[in-house]
DNA sequence: TCATAGCCTTTTTTT
DNA sequence: AAGGCTATGA
């Protein structure tokens, strides 16, 4: 007990006064590799020594991965206490309470969790049946806007009823959001699901309405403390301050330079304005980054300095000053892989590092490809983190899908996906029967389906019979109290996806059988896992739905690679060499961005967070060309290369050069370019605003993109597919221009010239 | 009525 | 590159 209080030596004043701040609310204004994660760390253990039961605090983090690291270290420094700990992400903690305290609102203990793709695919069916049409209602847009809603605590009733949401929606043509969102909540009710937002929207209706229950856990959570605050928005931040409101000690940790979601509704203003509604606030900064080197640092500082709203602080470090930041130009794409996979090969030979010192991050998940080939083709170890996981492959969500239905019957999203599949020649027409039959009888779907023979006669009757029988068998052995393993096992069987998968022989095939016995394994080992008490199928679903992207497990226990994602993605993360790539405008700063939005701040936090991962190296690249949807579009350098400070950054020597990552084939009659024209051509090229096509043969025989923008009536022009052809009619529609052609034989067609593959003659 | 092939559109980041 | 939608065939 003696030693007890060491690790308090190993920090710096600020970090101990942050840890040892003895009650009331704090905020601690954390600079990039402050040593943020320790501090919170420690003060956990600290308030444990201090006599708090570990059951009365609770701690939100970003990820469960973090939640799972802390709990990790806080058990090193006071012991196996550290697990009655309440920690994980908002979403996780509060599906929990809600799974305890939900009949209070109608929800049964079993709810479905709607993930992003459950949510759209469920927009999209009630378009389609108010007979909205969905190129004027795009189910992104809606989503998106009853998300904010819900982010913003605006329920349908209030959304309906505020006349500014009316006119918005009026204005911008879309007058029935408001009956979109309500009919998507009904819905979502009926179905007994919630989405992520509803998970933070109902635990403040929860604890608005029952205040027995708000006062339950306000007396339970001494302590609350909250990780990343800068990315809470404000569904979460009430709910932390109601939380906090009985004993006030809410502790905040942050940096609003490193505030990147507000996309998804965080609020920086929760960080800025966090003062105001805490006028005894106790403020900590911790300012000395303990991670970079001079360069880093201060290139990092140029770049956020460009930012008007932020809180005063000074990041600095006692670093070395470290080498320049290095500014790789490729002509390709694929050059840009290239370049990179060798640059980390030669950095690796002669700095002596490891695969796993390196990280490439980038803007968008789809950039990830090229890196990828280039990193296998001189063969360097990589793990991709996020992107298309495996619990968004469709045979994951299949089988995933059957043990959602098994669960809860009126998840809609679920059957709608099960009903027919394996096929069972269940159709369209059929279900619209189902649900009809339903609606008329006053039955809920599942009602209708199981006791089908009363409703429906004959072949169809059938199937669904045969359907109802086998999720009912499903239902059985839940409750006969079997475990998640095995019930999910025995799903797989019986319901047929298994044997059609393993009778699909591709490669393809074997790899999504492999994917489900991979979805069973992970399902035995949360059965194993003695941390977990529950161990039904509920339990694990909702783990699993929950589970962020940074909490996925590297396979094979082989950490000895390359890291590859988004910049989202690398929050609290650090590496020795970083590279940022694709930095070209409107990737990055992306283009969503420069539509959307009048300031680019958000994009050049997104910059900083990048950039301060970096512990002694960074090098920054773009490409002259690059393809995107299949297109070859020119880039123009990012404004962010302008916008930070030219004395940090050498442009690297080593530039090679190539024309397209495609090699040029003996066997066929070989380009007439020389490598100096090839040159000329890169180096001429013109940025251009959109993705505009216009084909020219390149040395392989393929269609690429040029400019189509001068294109008008009587061009003659030529098409991959349909060959030669007249221009006719110029439209410009909005943002489009189409373009009428008529084909040699072909007919007319009206092309998109943003995506159509032409050569102007 | 259902299944399939091919056409058309999409366009960031994530719990 | 992928998923939704439509037209076509069984």
């Amino acid at each position: 007990m003696q030693n007890q209080n060491n690790y308090l030596d190993k920090l710096n004043p600020p970090q101990r006064e942050a840890v040892t701040h003895p009650e009331g609310p704090l905020m601690i204004i954390a600079g990039a590799g402050s040593g943020k994660t320790r501090v919170l760390t420690y003060r956990i253990a600290w308030l444990i020594e201090q006599g708090v039961d570990p059951f009365n605090i609770l701690s939100l983090t970003f990820t469960n991965k973090a939640a799972g690291e802390m709990r990790n270290r806080i058990q090193q420094i006071i012991g196996a206490d550290a697990k009655n700990l309440w920690m994980g992400t908002f979403h996780s903690i509060f599906a929990k309470i809600l799974r305890f305290e939900g009949k209070r609102l109608g929800y049964t203990s079993d709810f479905t969790i709607y993930d992003t793709d459950d949510s759209k695919s469920l927009i999209r069916s009630i378009i389609k049946e108010l007979g909205l049409d969905d190129k004027t209602y795009r189910p992104n847009y809606v989503l998106n806007r009853i998300s904010n809603a819900k982010n913003a605590l605006v329920s349908w009733e209030a959304y309906v009823n505020n006349p500014i949401y009316m006119e918005d929606d009026k204005a911008a043509r879309m007058p029935e959001i408001g009956r979109l969102y309500k009919t998507y909540q009904m819905r979502c009710f009926q179905a007994n699901a919630m989405d992520f937002d509803d998970l933070l929207f109902n635990t403040n209706v929860l604890f608005r309405d029952h205040l027995d229950i708000l006062n339950k856990y306000q007396h339970k959570f001494k302590h609350v403390l909250v990780d990343e605050f800068q990315d809470t928005n404000v569904s979460q931040y009430l709910i932390t301050k109601k939380l906090s409101s009985v004993h006030q000690n809410i502790c905040v940790v942050g940096d609003d330079a490193q505030s990147i979601y507000a996309f998804r509704g965080a609020n920086i203003q929760n960080i800025l304005n966090f003062k105001n509604d805490y006028p005894e606030l106790h403020v900590v900064k911790l300012e000395q980054n303990y991670r970079s080197t001079k360069t880093i640092v201060n290139a990092a500082n140029s770049v956020i300095a460009r930012n008007r709203e932020q809180l005063e602080k000074n990041v600095f470090t006692d670093n070395e000053e470290g080498s320049k930041i290095e500014v790789i130009k490729a002509a390709s794409d694929n050059e840009e892989a290239r370049l990179i996979a060798t640059n980390i090969f030669e950095a690796k030979s002669n700095e002596g590092l490891k695969n796993s010192d390196f990280s490439i991050l980038y803007r968008t998940n789809a950039q990830s490809r090229a890196f990828e080939e280039a990193l296998r083709k001189i063969n360097i170890k990589y793990r991709i983190v996020g992107g298309l996981s495996f619990y968004q492959r469709k045979e994951i969500k299949d089988l995933l899908a059957y043990l959602r239905y098994t669960v809860n019957q009126n998840d809609e999203e679920a059957f709608k996906r099960i009903i027919n599949l394996p096929k069972r020649g269940i159709g369209d027409t059929t279900v619209a029967k189902i649900v009809v039959t339903a609606a008329e009888n006053n039955r809920s779907v599942w009602e209708v389906v199981s006791n089908i023979s009363q409703y429906v006669a004959g072949r169809a009757g059938q199937a669904i019979d045969e359907f109802a029988i086998l999720i009912k068998s499903f239902k059985l052995m839940i409750e006969e109290g079997k475990d998640a393993h095995t019930v999910a096992a025995y799903i797989a069987k019986t319901s047929g996806i298994l044997r059609e998968l393993y009778e699909d022989k591709t490669v393809e095939g074997l790899s999504r059988y492999e994917n489900v016995q991979e979805l069973l394994n992970s399902v035995k080992q949360f059965v194993d896992n003695p941390e977990n008490e529950e161990k039904t199928l509920s339990a694990f679903l909702q783990t699993v739905t929950l589970m962020t992207s940074a909490d996925q497990e590297d396979e094979d226990g082989d950490n000895e690679r390359v890291t590859l994602m988004t910049i989202h993605g690398a929050k609290g993360l650090e590496f020795k060499y970083v590279y940022i790539v694709g930095l070209e405008e409107n990737l990055f700063p992306s283009q969503m961005m420069l539509q959307n939005r009048t300031d680019l701040e958000e994009e050049r936090r997104l910059f900083y967070v990048a950039i301060t991962r970096a512990e002694r190296k960074l090098t920054l690249s773009y490409a002259e060309t690059r393809y995107n949807y299949g297109r070859l579009n020119y880039c123009e350098p990012s404004r962010f290369l302008e916008e930070i400070d030219k004395s940090f950054l050498q442009l690297s020597k080593s530039r090679t050069v190539s024309y397209d990552d495609t090699p040029v084939r003996n066997d066929r009659p070989t380009s007439t370019l020389s490598f100096a024209k090839k040159e000329s051509i890169i180096s001429n090229l013109k940025p251009v605003q959109k993705a505009v096509a216009t084909p020219q043969h390149t040395p392989s025989g393929d269609f690429v993109a040029s400019d189509t923008s001068k294109l008008k009536e009587g061009d003659k022009v030529e098409h991959p597919k349909f060959g030669f052809g007249t221009v006719k009619r110029m439209d410009i529609n909005g943002t489009d221009r189409k373009a009428t052609i008529v084909f040699d034989g072909q007919g007319e067609k009206t092309l998109l010239l943003s995506f159509a593959k032409l050569r102007i003659l």
